[in-house]
DNA sequence: GGACGGTATGGTATCGTTAACAGGACAGCA
DNA sequence: TGCTGTCCTGTTAACGATACCATACCGTCC
């Protein structure tokens, strides 16, 4: 492996003016550029990444440190994220934290260490150890998904309280009563507060559910089968569940087709996030729609900013609004439809997309 | 940020005792260690990667270049890359070229530039331009799961061939006589050895496939989904396809779907390339299943042999067996069956699993 | 004439770490 | 006693690049 050295020995030029050559700064005669261009493609030199950014301090690198790599609404972010940085010549390095704080501490130790510029965090809990570290070794942070109890730090999200509010209206408005809630775990932020929206619309209707309604889980499929088959296994069963996340709406259907019940029929489902497009031939559920691209490109787009020394010196919030989208999965309930007939306020919300038959769009509240 | 001087200087130590108590070599007093882990501590010292990778020469990373990192045969691939390279201090970075030989070449000059210290590549053609490149700069190297023309490199495979045999026999087996194929690239080894296994078993019931029933393309949703058009626009239809990869069959049973056909009973399909459990609910395609986790397993530990020095001169070839999993999406034709009823050949190949109903496996041959 | 700004190039130190080697202390053994 | 080997620590010089500063030439302007 040729060096830069090399190069400028056989350029008969000085290494500065090779590397002002390779980086496109500074002054250089065009007979200099042609001599080390011509070097260059002699030897096959290709610069040393890692000499070059122990020299200059800086990487232009990015982590991105997710919750769970296999949920699509967390690649799509991914995707948002990876596009706004490439476009600005910065890499990506996608760490996998499965929900752990213990790893999310540990991935970012490994990530001080690699030099990263920056980070984006979707933090495993409410606790804000790993933002203390980050903050301990000076790199900038941007939060993602997912709010703190400790603010200070730039923050993209949806709004989850006003998304689950969305989602049990609707239910509500097709005449379910008793509609339970299956969500995460109680220290994630969007676990507290999509069951926060729940409550809400369940208020507005004069409901009081009772706690039993409630289910605190994990973000994933085992746990939403689980959820699923505790409330199968109840009393008086609920008309309607909202799950939280599209794995533990997985796991809950895994439960119910066991079980022989049928979607919507014996049970209505409405779940927040929703699949992109090719994982399913044919979308079926009601779903609350989060704009993850968006969430991903605009965490980027703070962070580099920050990077750029463009930032203010104040942290920023973005908060963008969620999308109903009302597919099959949601229905009247059969036996108690009688005493709630749906009230023309589905009418009054509803909008028909002429692309997608059976789909209907309602858009959250911006926040 | 602290540095490994600041640390023997606290310590009171040379920097060479600080480094020996962080890479646990070489000789230490206890007394040493303790005073070196304490001022660490104090410090919250944590090394430059980038400094200890520039000066080792050694990044302990081995690259990841595939042609669709959304296809979950190339992430399962990764899965066994991943857990393999990290049991042995490994990272892994990945490298997505989406099947273009330019991608694929503009990255490995970013791994050499990164200083990585060995690639695994899926090759985007069967050209051995990237493998010269990888040569030049004396980058060990692993091919995964396509074969190349220039031999003399580690590989690791399926007998497509054999696979796409056993399929195709198994749709000759139930009666179907008019059999398309639709393969991707014919570049790509994958697409060529299939149609090849196709041809075979075709020969082998004494039937010439004219090249009308044999169809190139991408390894990909759209690509599956024109060729099906093409297939349906036809004069004469076949009663069976096998389709090459999942993400072809993915569009091949879209197409089907939007011309209100129905699979088995219009059209038999199987398909090379299985989905991992989740990403269905009901397993309905018969497949045939390649060891994807093994695949990138296996490719990973030739390659950390190599790089400990612990690999023979000679180049070496992995073959692993596939395997034909049976479900509901294969069924005798509806018209011609008549005159072709299904041998008892099915039956004596069969085995029955008693935990998947409905799904029944024939194993391939080991290559 | 001299000050100045733009152009072009080079020298040297340094980023934070480890490789390579040197060497001292001490124990065991002939 | 002297030799050998084990244990422990330190010095020096890199790895391959860029930051920073210095220098020198040129033309222009007052």
């Amino acid at each position: 492996m040729s060096t830069l050295t090399d190069v400028a020995r056989l350029a008969g030029l000085s290494t500065m003016t090779v590397s002002r050559v390779i980086n496109d700064s500074g002054y250089v005669s065009p007979e200099a550029r042609a001599r080390v261009t011509r070097a260059i493609a002699e030897l096959g030199y290709m610069p040393n990444i890692l000499a070059r950014q122990l020299r200059s301090k800086r990487t232009k690198t990015i982590a991105l440190v997710l919750t769970d790599i296999a949920n699509p609404f967390f690649t799509t972010i991914a995707r948002g994220v990876e596009d706004a940085a490439r476009a600005q010549g910065y890499a990506v390095m996608f760490c996998n934290t499965d929900e752990s704080e213990t790893e999310e501490i540990e991935y970012i130790r490994v990530l001080i260490g690699r030099q990263v510029d920056g980070v984006l965090l979707v933090p495993a809990t409410d606790s804000s150890a790993a933002l203390q570290l980050l903050h301990k070794y000076g790199l900038p942070v941007v939060i993602l998904d997912r709010r703190l109890r400790s603010g200070g730090v730039d923050e993209v999200r949806t709004d989850s309280e006003a998304g689950a509010h969305v989602a049990v209206s609707h239910l509500l408005d097709l005449g379910h009563r008793r509609i339970a809630v299956l969500t995460g775990p109680e220290t994630v932020s969007t676990s507290a507060d999509r069951v926060a929206g729940y409550r809400r619309a369940m208020a507005e209707e004069g409901l009081d559910p009772n706690d039993e309604m409630v289910f605190f889980g994990g973000y994933n499929e085992a746990s939403g089968f689980e959820m699923m088959r505790r409330i199968l296994g109840s009393q008086r069963r609920p008309t309607a569940i909202f799950a939280a996340n599209n794995f533990v709406a997985f796991g809950a259907i895994r439960a119910l087709r066991e079980a022989g019940l049928r979607t919507p029929e014996d049970m209505s489902i409405a779940v927040f996030d929703d699949l992109p497009p090719g994982w399913v031939f044919d979308p079926f559920l009601t779903v609350v729609s989060q704009p993850a691209y968006e969430i991903g490109r605009q965490a980027a787009e703070l962070m580099l900013e920050r990077l750029a020394g463009k930032a203010p010196a104040e942290a920023r919030t973005i908060v963008l609004p969620s999308e109903l989208i009302t597919r099959r999965s949601t229905a009247p309930p059969r036996s108690e439809a009688v005493a709630f007939t749906p009230t023309d306020r589905v009418q009054r919300r509803t909008v028909h997309e002429p692309d997608a038959v059976g789909t209907v769009r309602h858009r959250g509240r911006r926040g």
